[in-house]
RNA sequence: GGGCGAUUAGCUCAGCUGGCUAGAGCGCCUCCCUUACAAGGAGGAUGUCGGGGGUUCAAAUCCCUCAUCGCCUACCA
């Protein structure tokens, strides 16, 4: 058999291949490779907007996602990924609307509403649903035979199911109220979907004249084309300068409507002139002071945005247009008394960008706040855990605060609502099915409500409405209460709180145990990557390649792979923190995965001349005549099986993949592999040991691998296989579906740690004289090396194969009253001498300040610890063992700077 | 206005329940294209842990305070 692998690993050659083949042998199916006795683990995918591309926050969220998942699944859990995608009201009519008007200004009213959602329901079959192809780029192993779109039939069914629930327990109802208008949009929207900006504007200051001529009252607004709404003036009860006003009445300028001044708390004499104008149509609080006093409601400003006939010859101006011409207009007469420039914050229409205009209209809404109890008991109570925690307390804030959410939208995509009017008696029906094909409702008018429900309201049911809710299917049984939530913070509101209200309210049970909050992407500045600012940093074009511009700049890239991104993303999730990205970033994860494909190849020779029977169990390597670097690696392997497992129980990503990285670059390549080559020049009983216990630790990080970077590590653990007398492939088995690594107790001792850091300090030692000779790697170096005790000795001269492969010396442990030779230089490493026989000349003075400073340091270091050690206050208070650690540190290292001394003296 | 978070090497970040001479990656300096890997190897340099105060035997870590920068939130007419 022959291997071609190439010198440097080639993302694009492997990652469609072995996805392929992940999904042809039906890797990604709820339930891949369970083993009994092993619990449930469910994620349910935040869907991505039908209209999306990937993104590097979904690279991000997904990343973890899969992480999680493929670990869980290798522990033999029962695992679901639940993969779908969101409707995506406003952002999907907004895509069809825009295609329409480029087709040639047709807009959606010329073309009818059931021939509009047709048009959406063809750009969503056709063009919908690109990032789906784009997570699978990105290695995601989701069961795509159960892919759901919230507009399915039975999402659909269950979004009526909730609504006709909700509204026959009293918690939807239909009112008359101020809502955030999208003039834009013509569509309500909720409070969540309203982004308040801070803006510069001005304070305009208004001169409204008395009835009765006796004088004028002063108001304030930022807003001066409301006036014409205005239906009072407020001042304060207790405010001394209005008294006397109170009851009277002033006469709006241009209209010369009259209204009442009234008295009301809501007036603050500390704010502005202590008088403020009252326009209940058009400003929540306003509407409130109306409200209490019974004030006319005076819409003047329409739907879409301008003026209507209570303007005056404003009528028909948009409202900013009107605002310009009107000020100008005020101020030559002189009804305008100033005006301040201010910094205010203005709340906009988060999709369309514009200001919103509250407007008084008729809209559904759920009364929140039983709901919110539920959902607070939830994590007051421990079942639902937030990581980092502190993010429960913003869940808990908004859900202490929450507000009524109006739930219809005045726009076209979306579930309408279960609805129906009556034509002649007003009644409404509320209905899971259609009630004009119901007998029941024989010779009765009914007409469906116009609106649709908001994109949120189906995605709160997502995690129990993908498993087949309201029916009691087995996999909502098997699977819900699903395991974890992996999501951003964005949307703790508009969709973890949410999902858990109606978790709680139609299954009561929650959705999710845990909530895993990442970071978000930034780019190198810290700003948030958006497509407007220039500074995305496209994920796909990162693991296939391709040209972008970044921050002004043009990348080229040739493509690094799935397993690089996700690899320095997962690296650079640490605790919640927010990423701050750059393209380059993206070379440590590509560099890792080179040396990993390297290494792996480098195996893969060596078995190829050396064949073992099949890959190596524990008891195979038991079996072998192991040696001391041989136990030191296999004890490694096993505390980073456990760090790893330890780590992703944590959620600590970025300590997961670090911990592999340190293990594999370190310990497995700089030491182990390098030892390895000796051993198999060696042959026989060495060669076989070095090759069996290389094939074993390699085969363990694969595994540990697999969550993160999956692709490498499957490709080169199905060519290992082939080593074996198999082939690539060949068997059903993947490294996908094998089970993770569990610590081998046999293989554990950690009393191996200590003595190989020493010899890894003495060929070290060795190395760095090598190096300040100016001498090449490859010249061979004569060593004496000299213990402090003949039985220092005896411990040391075992090992000093060890020190002669990797220091490339000759090494030899003399005496203890040992003389060293002039043409020597001498290290200090612990209590050991390191003589070094010089080859070349040496920058002396540079070799003694190191060895100073490092007297300096540890003298330091020692004192410190020595005046701790005087302190009465500390025997008594510090715990036992760390007096006695800090004794014990302080002989070694008093050991030490004898030496050092010594030797000092000597140079 | 309120809340939350951050501030550690030139850059990006670890450092968890206070306790070894505070670490990693990138970058930097020296040497090496050695038959797994130059997308590599060997060695090295680099810190008033944002400032100030406090608690403690002991503080990067806990508390207070100030500064700077983010994010969320709020109806400032």
């Amino acid at each position: 058999m022959t291997l071609e692998l190439s010198k440097t690993y080639d993302a694009k050659a492997h990652e469609a291949d072995v996805y392929r083949r992940w999904e042809a042998a039906g890797c990604f199916k709820a339930g891949a490779g369970k083993r009994p006795g092993k619990p449930a683990y469910a994620i349910a995918i935040p869907p991505p907007n039908v209209t999306g591309v990937l993104h590097m926050g979904h690279a991000l969220n997904n990343t973890l996602q899969d992480t999680l998942i493929r670990w869980k699944r290798m522990q033999g859990c029962d695992v679901l990924w639940q993969p779908g995608t969101d409707h995506a009201g406003i952002a999907t009519e907004a895509v069809v609307a825009k295609q329409l008007a480029a087709e040639g200004a047709t807009t959606r009213e010329t073309l009818g509403r059931e021939k509009f959602i047709e048009r959406v329901w063809q750009w969503k079959e056709k063009s919908g649903g690109l990032i789906v192809g784009q997570l699978r780029k990105l290695g995601s192993s989701c069961d795509w035979s159960r892919e759901r779109f919230t507009m399915d039939p039975g999402l659909s069914r269950a979004v009526r199911e909730n609504f006709v629930r909700l509204y026959k327990e009293g918690l939807i109802y239909r009112g008359t109220r101020m809502v955030n208008w999208s003039p834009v949009l013509k569509t309500a929207l909720s409070d969540d979907e309203v982004v308040h900006e801070d803006k510069n504007g001005w304070m305009w200051k208004l001169r409204y004249d008395l009835v009765d001529g006796s004088g004028s009252i002063a108001v304030e607004t930022t807003r001066p084309e409301t006036f014409f709404g205005d239906t009072a003036v407020a001042v304060n009860p207790d405010d001394a300068r209005y008294q006397a006003l109170i009851g009277r009445k002033v006469r709006l300028p241009i209209t010369g409507r009259e209204i009442p001044i009234i008295a009301d708390a809501y007036a603050d004499p500390e704010k502005g002139t202590g008088a403020v104008k009252i326009t209940p149509a058009h400003d929540p609080n306003d509407y409130e002071v109306g409200a209490r006093h019974n004030l006319p409601l005076m819409r003047v400003i329409e739907f879409d945005g301008t003026m209507n006939k209570h303007a005056a010859h404003f009528a028909g101006q948009d409202r900013f247009a009107c605002r310009k011409a009107l000020v100008h207009e005020l101020e030559a007469s002189g009804v305008m008394l100033g005006k301040t420039e201010i910094r205010h914050s203005v709340g906009t229409s988060e999709r369309s960008g514009e200001p919103i205009e509250p407007m008084v209209t008729e809209q559904w809404f759920i009364r929140m706040r039983p709901l919110a109890e539920r959902a607070l008991k939830e994590t007051n109570e421990g079942r639902i855990t937030f990581h980092p925690t502190q993010w429960t307390k913003v869940y808990s804030h908004w859900l202490e605060n929450v507000r009524d959410w109006c739930i219809s939208r005045q726009i076209w995509w979306g579930h309408r609502i279960p609805a129906w009017h009556d034509q002649d008696t007003g009644e409404i029906v509320v209905s899971v099915d259609d009630p004009t094909k119901d007998p029941t409702y024989a010779g009765r008018r009914l007409v469906q409500d116009a609106d649709v429900l908001d994109t949120w309201f189906s995605s709160a049911l997502w995690p129990f409405s993908t498993l087949g809710w309201p029916d009691r299917t087995p996999e909502l049984a098997r699977y819900y209460p699903t395991s974890t939530l992996v999501t951003g913070r964005d949307i703790i509101y508009f969709w973890v709180a949410r999902m858990v209200m109606m978790g709680l309210f139609n299954l009561d049970a929650r959705p999710f145990n845990d909530v895993y909050i990442h970071g978000t992407v930034n780019d190198e500045r810290g700003d948030k990557m958006s497509k407007a600012k220039g500074n995305g940093i496209d994920p796909l074009i990162m693991i296939d390649g391709g040209s972008q511009m970044y921050l002004g700049k043009q990348y080229d890239n040739p493509g690094y792979g799935a397993d690089a991104v996700r690899f320095t993303l997962l690296e650079m999730a640490t605790e919640g923190q927010d990423l701050k990205l750059n393209p380059g970033k993206f070379d440590s994860g590509r560099h890792f995965a080179n040396k990993v494909w390297n290494a792996g190849r480098f195996l893969l020779m060596n078995l190829a001349e050396r064949p073992l029977a099949k890959p190596p169990t524990v008891d195979d390597v038991l079996a072998c005549h192991l040696g001391f670097v041989e136990r030191w690696l296999l004890d490694r392997t096993q505390a980073t099986i456990a760090a790893c497992t330890d780590a992703l129980e944590r959620f600590r990503f970025s300590e997961y993949v670090v911990t592999a990285y340190r293990f594999f670059h370190d310990d497995l390549c700089d030491w182990y592999l390098e030892w390895a080559k000796r051993q198999f020049k060696a042959g026989g009983e060495e060669a076989r040991a070095a090759a069996t216990v290389l094939w074993y630790a390699f085969d363990r990080v694969l595994r540990l691998l697999q969550p993160g970077m999956p692709f490498i590590s499957e490709v080169l653990w199905q060519h290992l296989q082939t080593t074996a007398g198999g082939q690539a492939w060949a068997a059903k088995s993947f490294l996908m579906l094998s089970p993770w690594p569990e610590v081998e107790p046999r293989l554990t001792d950690a009393a191996l740690a200590a003595p190989m850091a020493e010899l890894q300090a003495v060929v070290t030692a060795v190395r760095n004289v090598r190096n300040q000779q100016q001498l090449a790697d490859g010249v061979h170096l004569t060593v004496s090396i000299q213990p402090k005790t003949a039985a220092r000795g005896n411990e040391l001269r075992p090992h000093t194969a060890f020190i002669e492969d990797r220091g490339n010396c000759d090494a030899t442990v003399v005496a203890p009253d040992f003389t060293k030779a002039s043409a020597t230089v001498t290290s200090v490493v612990g209590d050991l001498k390191v003589h070094v026989w010089l080859q070349n000349t040496i920058d002396l003075a540079a070799f003694k300040a190191t060895n100073l400073k490092r007297l300096t340091g540890l003298e330091k270091a020692v004192a410190g610890k020595q005046a701790r050690l005087a302190n009465a206050d500390y025997l008594a208070r510090a715990p036992a063992q760390q007096v006695q650690d800090t004794r014990d540190q302080v002989a070694k290292e008093l050991l030490e700077i004898a030496n050092l001394k010594e030797t000092l003296a000597g140079l």
